[in-house]
RNA sequence: GGAGGGUUGGCAGAGCGGACGAUUGCACCGGUCUUGAAAACCGGCGUGCCUCGCGGCACCGAGGGUUCGAAUCCCUCACCCUCCGCCA
């Protein structure tokens, strides 16, 4: 949610702002309409309110011949009060509903365009070269006994795959290496619930937008987190921080679930696309000031973690039509995939400034003055399934075999993947 | 799964139909006193909304209901605690 009182306060500049994302100024113009309508019943309400209040105070003091006059009174003051009542819920709900729509203003950094548009900033790693035809990750796994992808299928359909042997290793290496990078730059390793409740879903935005995403418990009201974002941004719902206590850090560890709904036959060899995978998101509450630089160096920690595996990828900052709705700002790492001849996204990080923290209400307690509402960021650490397509492709050699990553050796206890 | 007890301001903890947005203590902030500090005393000290402002309205876990009037009575839900059962 935008802070409405732009609405008011700089309205061309929204306009402006929006603008940049194709929203017309129509929708703003209806929001105000609605807004103007809600603050009137507001007033009116309080009004009437404080005559009932009044009236029905004075009943308690009255004498008993006064009593049934004065309280006939003030029913008819009830009545008035329950229909402006009725009134204002309904106006602040059309109100909501519309402003909620509105998404995040665009940082005046990001670049115009579309998907596609992307600016690449930089690359880094050296891109591999092969004097032969490099295979892509599916072939190398299963080849290794890494991974299986029939069984997957038998047991759990389409998109679900078996890690198996050093499939499984990998998996526990490279998650307790991004762990470590990301502790080393002061986030705290945390396993978050997968299951939330609604409240976490509307919270951090996912509700009502993706509900075609989300996979629903069927006997309780439980949604599968698509990104432990969800649970770590829920964390600090409903609360009112302390400026000392932040900037607040984390790095959780969960699986994801995702439905992948309207992505049919996209993406379908491997484990690029699957409905569960498991990452290390990192996540930042901060002080409203502090979010452009920690977008930064949540980029930065990104950058490490894969050029520390001695990944080829590219650094793109994702034009403002192709940002998801809560982004003020974003950039993707796209890693060289030899297997398919393109830079695909390994991880993404988004500044979604005050726009979740407003959802949220997680604010910041101002000593002298108002509270304000923190900005929040997430990105990710390392996406498994996809790391380890970005490792064994990029590393393979011509009898099938992947050479681990310095860095990664020790946490694998192995140099070489897949040898017989 | 069964039985009971809870949920009130940063914390502790009163209030159980009308003067309660809420007694009190601690914590915190300011002042007096003091060379300084402590103690003592005085004052302040929740959140959101509407308003240029004065001020008003709402919030006592959440949502509904009864009533002229609800923190207080009724219903539903969530969460926490204790005991029993089951269990990694």
């Amino acid at each position: 949610m935008i802070d409405l009182r732009l609405l008011r306060d700089d309205p061309d500049g929204l306009a402006a702002a929006l603008a940049r994302r194709g929203l017309g100024p129509d929708d703003l113009d209806r929001i105000r309409e609605l807004d103007e309508r809600r603050r009137r019943l507001v007033s009116d309400l309080d009004q009437t309110r404080a005559e009932q209040n009044q009236a029905s105070k004075a009943i308690g003091q009255a004498s008993p011949d006064e009593r049934q006059g004065l309280i006939d009174a003030a029913s008819a003051l009830k009545e008035t009060v329950t229909s402006l009542e009725s009134e204002l819920r309904e106006a602040e709900a059309e109100h909501t509903a519309a402003a909620a729509r509105i998404p995040n203003l665009p940082d005046p950094e990001a670049p115009d365009g579309q998907e596609g548009d992307g600016v690449v900033l930089r690359t880094f790693g050296e891109k591999p070269t092969f004097d032969f035809t490099p295979r892509d990750h599916v072939e190398l796994m299963e080849a290794g006994d890494a991974l299986d992808l029939q069984r997957g299928a038998k047991v759990s359909g389409a998109r679900f795959a078996y890690l198996k042997g050093e499939g499984a290793l990998l998996e526990f290496a490279l998650v307790r290496y991004a762990i470590d990078v990301a502790m080393e730059h002061g986030h705290t390793p945390v396993i978050p619930p997968v299951l939330v409740r609604e409240g976490a879903m509307y919270g951090t935005g996912f509700l009502p937008t993706d509900a075609q995403q989300i996979f629903t418990t069927r006997d309780d009201e439980y949604h599968l987190i698509g990104t432990s974002e969800v649970s770590l941004a829920a964390m600090h719902m409903d609360e009112l921080i302390d400026e000392e206590d932040l900037p607040l850090r984390y790095a959780g560890y969960s699986p994801c679930f995702r439905r992948e709904a309207g992505a049919h036959g996209k993406d379908t060899r491997g484990i690029l696309r699957v409905h569960q995978f498991e990452k290390v998101e990192l996540f930042s509450f901060v002080h409203p000031d502090a979010s452009k630089d920690e977008h930064e160096r949540i980029l930065s920690i990104e950058e490490e973690v894969f050029s520390g595996l001695d990944i080829h990828a590219q650094v793109v900052d994702i034009p403002v039509g192709d940002l998801g709705a809560s982004a003020a700002r974003k950039f993707d790492l796209e890693a060289w995939l030899p297997g398919q001849e393109a830079y695909r996204e390994i991880t993404s990080c988004s500044n979604t400034t005050d726009y979740q923290a407003r959802r949220l209400k997680a604010r910041m307690r101002v000593a002298d003055g108002d509270n304000v509402l923190v900005h929040t960021l997430n990105g990710t650490a390392l996406a498994v399934q996809r790391a380890i397509i970005a490792v064994v492709e990029q590393h393979q050699r011509e009898d099938g075999t992947v050479v681990v990553p310095e860095k990664l050796a020790p946490y694998l206890g192995r140099e070489v993947l897949f040898a017989r």
